[in-house]
RNA sequence: GGGCUGGUAGCUCAGCUGGUUAGAGCGCUACUCUGAUAAAGUAGAGGUCGGAUGUUCGAGUCAUCCUCAGCCCA
């Protein structure tokens, strides 16, 4: 006979069959058919594409998961949603790579070894992963489109992105300036200012702060003045001192010496000033104008150098309160230094080493040349203190050095221009958690400062700018297409990357002696230039696809780990911004950090987290997936991971686990029954009801939250109905699923939990894709739960006074079973009868059947509550009663809790107090009696009666023969409808208890007999104290 | 120095516009239950809701200050 269902395993392998159906997705096109099938609406979502020469690890695959989530969600709600996936290809990371692979380090290398070979290593390199990313990608069942993915280095995107660039010049938002910004020495290129935040660049480093004499000239109150520095290696380009205005200062004296130092900082250097003793007490603004001779001579006539000026940056926090200024390598010294006339000097080359014009240590990385540079400080008897200092300092993202900090030339946006537009524009975005809006992000926005776009390096977009090489005959081309370039240079180029465009030069037209040439700059792009021009780069925009672009733009969604606000988020919101005067994305989600136990990062090198292989066999990708989006991680915290993995664990038993095995049962017995069951609206018994008014609401709630991009109250929800379902209804009804269909009340049971099944797996579907979908292809000959749109249960059945009444019920059977507890009568021992004492119990009827079965009672008695004699409890509401009476509000609570209260009529007197209806309860007293007890939070008792007679002694003891019997059929592994011969050897105390419950004990263990006999060959087993040996 | 986030049970976290006995899950202990379950039920242990002050009839919730942790900015 052809089985209705396929058979479910009871104990299944979650990663093969997660394989099982990865595979028929695959083989079925199933992910095109979820694209195809919706053609009316769009969802627009855009992926973040990432650097493709790193491994992907659990951050992605969080990302990934909620990447996922959304668009499947969509797509069952009928949008179209297309999941292009995204390569970003250029930029540093990819060239440190190449470095490393080629062995060659530095700018001056790789031009010897050639920027041709050098970037033509780069492409080939930068997309090794992309298989494991693609692996990854597909075990992990996101649906995303490998084959028609985009690059960064495609010509189309890059010539997007010189569009992008030209439209910003055209808009005059596009300068070129020496400015200091944090600059890697081993990369040989500078770092956008927000580049550095990204998180891993500050890191502890030790540093040694010196404090140095300066000597000051003519001032008749001292003769030096002390500053503090870690960047021993910036004093011989000191150009300037600053103090604050405001601040005060001590003169210290001793004999003939005279100090100047903050006087907040004095008692930490109480060792180096003993016998010392405070002279003079004086502003910095006495201070300001003074004139000093320089520590070091190289720039000694530099013009306005070598003064004391005003720097409201001054503060307390570490150092003299006396700051030393070099304008070549710090962004206040630079502004404030140019502000009074100083130079911007810099004599430190590209690789970090000082040049000629510091001749003691040219040729020296700076760093190493600290200690030199300390030494003469001490030599020269102006070195006060020496010691370490440990703080956080901007590294390198890629190469792990120290940056250093320096005056260079570079491309900026200017973005301070319109940052205000793009406060504006952040109003339009729904964030999630909420607090990045106004908090992060809308305050990273208001500070925003410009932006540093251009890098001295090879593998990026080049900066599509031409200069004339005689700046007597100055000219600058800026081109935004091929086409452009074609018209100027008579080639297009079929490859925009050095040194191809480098090669394209051209006389200068503006030069009438025809000598001067017109050549490109050196930089390349910031990848994050490239990686903001996204939304419209990966169409060819505005070459192609201008109306696709103007209709899929901005995104409806788009999420990234909480640090792109500084990253992904923002470069998208600049260009945006800058280039089309829209938000680039309407809703956002930011996640946080999957971390280990201690709160470290993961790590390869710390191995402090379960190898994701690992956790694809052992858990499956539906289980990593829920515990990762269940988690508080969605709402911008940490997630604790592990090393064991038993987050991901505890998933699968609470969930997964659940979820099969309500469709295994089903399935089981529907099997068995050769049953058809139907989808239905609504049903008789009160059980059915319940769990279908559960599962409308369920379905409507789950929605809401899914459209409101709560994917952790989502889970919470789809979580505490799978849990109602099994535990309530399931575990309730199950007796009904092994009566035979003929019988109304077993189809309706089957009909039920059919159709709840088959909303169920629809609603779960998004969040548990691949076992939803291969539980709802068992109910459904093997049509796809993703395919299938959103469920419709507007016809469903939703009473909700039902779903109330059913909760009542629950709390009427746990406290029956918590008599039975405190009366140690087990639960299989049934009893006679249990009295309910509640008013309005018209409803309860509805469940005697289901009370009785559950407390294993006999006969369940109602009465109305209002009769129960003993006393009542009066409850204030202080929320109804406290906004009228205030104060004496607390008095009527204490009156009450002490029992002074009168029940006049009806009427509640407390104190001197007329209480209106709605502002107290009553409530029955707690009862200390040994079989009742108050039901918490509802006015009812329940009393059970305890007492046993000789029968219902033998009928528990039959209930043990039958739980007995039972075990060993599991344990003989027999088919829950094979029907058995039973042999029983017991004392006469049990004999009595069988025949006298015999056809009872037989159908409950499908037993044609139950002989017996002097066989004892059966396992020996004690009831009640009496002995048994069952054999079949 | 400033900004953002967080501090509630052993662990991970809920707790909406203030309402008087602060919850859930996991973990722990004991007992119970179990013809799908890796479950489930009952009971128990476990909290001065980071601290202080204030507003209020009433504060985990609001305000101010402090403190600790993480992140970010100067």
């Amino acid at each position: 006979m052809k089985k209705k269902f396929p058979d479910l395993e009871s104990k299944p392998s979650f990663s093969s069959i997660e394989n099982e159906i990865l595979d028929f997705w695959k083989k079925n096109g199933t992910f095109q058919k979820s694209i195809e099938k919706n053609k009316n609406s769009e969802y627009v979502f855009y992926d973040g594409p990432p650097f493709a020469n790193g491994l992907p690890h659990y951050g992605h695959l969080l990302t990934g998961f909620v990447k996922d989530i959304i668009p499947r969600f969509q797509t069952m709600l009928g949008n179209k949603v297309d999941r292009r996936f995204g390569w970003d290809c250029h930029g540093l990371p990819a060239e440190m790579e190449s470095e490393k692979e080629i062995g060659v380090s530095g700018r001056a290398e790789i031009i010897k070894f050639g920027v041709e070979n050098f970037n033509d290593h780069c492409q080939k390199s930068v997309m090794k992963y992309t298989q494991e990313w693609e692996k990854s990608v597909y075990r992990q069942a996101r649906w995303v489109d490998f084959e028609n993915d985009y690059k960064t280095m495609d010509i189309s995107y890059m010539e997007s992105v010189i569009w992008a660039f030209k439209e910003l010049w055209k808009k005059g938002l596009i300068y070129e300036k020496d400015r200091v910004m944090p600059y890697s020495w081993k990369a040989e290129t500078p770092i956008s200012n927000f580049e550095t935040r990204l998180d891993d660049s500050y890191r502890e480093r030790s540093d040694p702060a010196v404090t140095v004499k300066v000597r000051l000239k003519n001032f008749e109150h001292a003769a030096s003045i002390l500053i503090w520095t870690t960047t021993p290696w910036t004093l011989p380009s000191n150009l300037a001192i600053a103090v604050n205005a405001d601040l005060d200062y001590l003169v210290l004296n001793y004999g003939k010496d005279n100090v100047i130092i903050g006087e907040f900082a004095y008692e930490k250097y109480s060792e180096e000033f003993n016998g010392y003793t405070i002279s003079k007490k004086i502003k910095g603004l006495d201070l300001i104008g003074l004139n000093y001779e320089p520590i070091f001579s190289y720039f000694k006539g530099e013009k306005n150098a070598f003064k004391i000026l005003s720097g409201e940056f001054v503060n307390t926090e570490e150092g003299t309160g006396v700051v030393h200024m070099a304008p070549g390598f710090g962004e206040d010294d630079q502004i404030l230094c140019e502000k009074n006339g100083i130079r911007s000097l810099c004599p430190v080359d590209l690789k970090g080493r000082f040049t000629n014009e510091i001749k003691d240590y040219a040729g020296q990385l700076v760093f190493d040349a600290n200690k030199n540079i300390i030494k003469k400080l001490k030599d020269n008897e102006v070195l006060i203190k020496h010691e370490n200092y440990k703080h956080n300092y901007p590294h390198s993202w890629r190469t792990d050095e120290p940056l250093i900090y320096r005056t260079l030339n570079s491309w900026y946006v200017e973005v301070s221009k319109f940052k205000d537009q793009m406060v504006t524009n952040n109003k339009k975005i729904n964030w999630i958690p909420e607090h990045i809006k106004e908090g992060s992000f809308g305050n990273w926005l208001e500070g925003a400062r410009d932006w540093s776009i251009s890098r001295n390096r090879f593998w990026g977009t080049p900066i599509p700018v031409w200069k004339s090489t005689d700046s007597k005959y100055p000219r600058v081309d800026v081109y935004g297409s091929l086409d452009e370039i074609e018209k100027d240079f008579g080639v297009r180029p079929k490859n925009l990357h050095r040194p191809f465009i480098d090669e394209l030069t051209r006389p200068n037209p503006d030069d009438p002696t025809g000598k001067s040439k017109m050549v490109r700059v050196e930089e390349v792009f910031d990848c994050w230039f490239e990686s903001g021009s996204m939304p419209f780069a990966q169409v060819h925009y505005p070459f192609e696809n201008k109306e696709w672009f103007e209709s899929h733009f901005p995104a409806d969604f788009i999420v990234e780990y909480i640090a792109q606000t500084r990253g992904w988020f923002y470069t998208l919101m600049v260009l945006s911004t800058a280039l089309f005067e829209r938000p680039p994305f309407l809703n956002a989600i930011g996640h946080g950090v999957v971390v280990d136990e201690n709160g470290s990062k993961l790590s390869k090198r710390l191995n402090n987290y379960p190898a994701p292989d690992e956790v694809w066999t052992k858990y499956g990708a539906d289980a990593l997936r829920w515990f990762l989006v269940s988690s508080p991680i969605l709402r911008g915290q940490n997630l604790v991971m592990d090393r064991d993995g038993s987050g991901i664990d505890s998933s699968l038993r609470q969930v997964i686990v659940p979820l099969w095995n309500s469709v295994y049962f089903f399935t089981l017995y529907c099997n068995l029954e050769d049953y058809d069951p139907k989808i239905i609206d609504d049903a008789d018994l009160p059980i059915d009801k319940y769990i279908l008014s559960k599962t409308r609401r369920a379905s409507n709630d789950i929605k809401k939250s899914l459209s409101n991009y709560d994917i952790t109250g989502t889970c919470a929800l789809i979580a505490e109905f799978i849990e109602t379902l099994n535990n309530w209804y399931i575990r309730r009804s199950r007796n009904r699923f092994w009566d035979k269909t003929t019988n109304k009340n077993a189809r309706d049971a089957y009909d039920t939990l059919y159709t709840v099944l088959n909303i169920l797996l629809k609603f779960s579907a998004p969040l548990i894709p691949l076992i939803s979908e291969k539980l709802y292809m068992n109910l459904n000959k093997g049509n796809s739960v993703h395919l299938e749109d959103w469920p419709d249960v507007s016809n469903l059945v939703e009473d909700k006074n039902l779903i109330l009444n059913m909760d009542i019920i629950r709390k009427i059977v746990s406290t029956s079973l918590s008599i039975r507890k405190k009366n140690k009568i087990r639960v299989r021992q049934p009893l006679n009868e249990l009295v309910i004492s509640i008013d309005n119990n018209d409803w309860v009827k509805n469940y005697i059947e289901l009370i009785k079965e559950e407390v294993n009672v006999k006969k369940i008695i109602i009465k109305m509550k209002a009769d129960e004699e003993g006393d009542e409890e009066l409850k204030i509401i202080p929320s109804k009663l406290g906004p009228r009476i205030g104060s004496k509000v607390q008095e009527c609570i204490r009156l009450a809790k002490l029992g002074e209260w009168k029940n006049l009529d009806g009427k509640i007197i407390v104190g001197d107090i007329n209480l209106e209806e709605n502002e107290y309860e009553l409530e029955s007293k707690i009862i200390n009696d040994e079989s009742s007890q108050i039901v918490m939070g509802e006015n009812i008792i329940v009393s059970l009666d305890i007492n046993l007679d000789e029968e219902l002694i033998r009928e528990g003891i039959s209930r043990d023969v039958i739980r007995l019997i039972q075990n060993l059929r599991r344990e003989k592994n027999l088919d829950v409808s094979e029907s058995i011969d039973i042999n029983i050897n017991a004392d006469e105390a049990i004999i009595r208890a069988i025949k006298e419950n015999y056809s009872y004990i037989c159908t409950q263990v499908l037993a044609n007999k139950i002989e017996i006999g002097n066989d004892t060959t059966g396992d020996s087993e004690k009831i009640s104290g009496y002995n048994i040996s069952i054999n079949f």
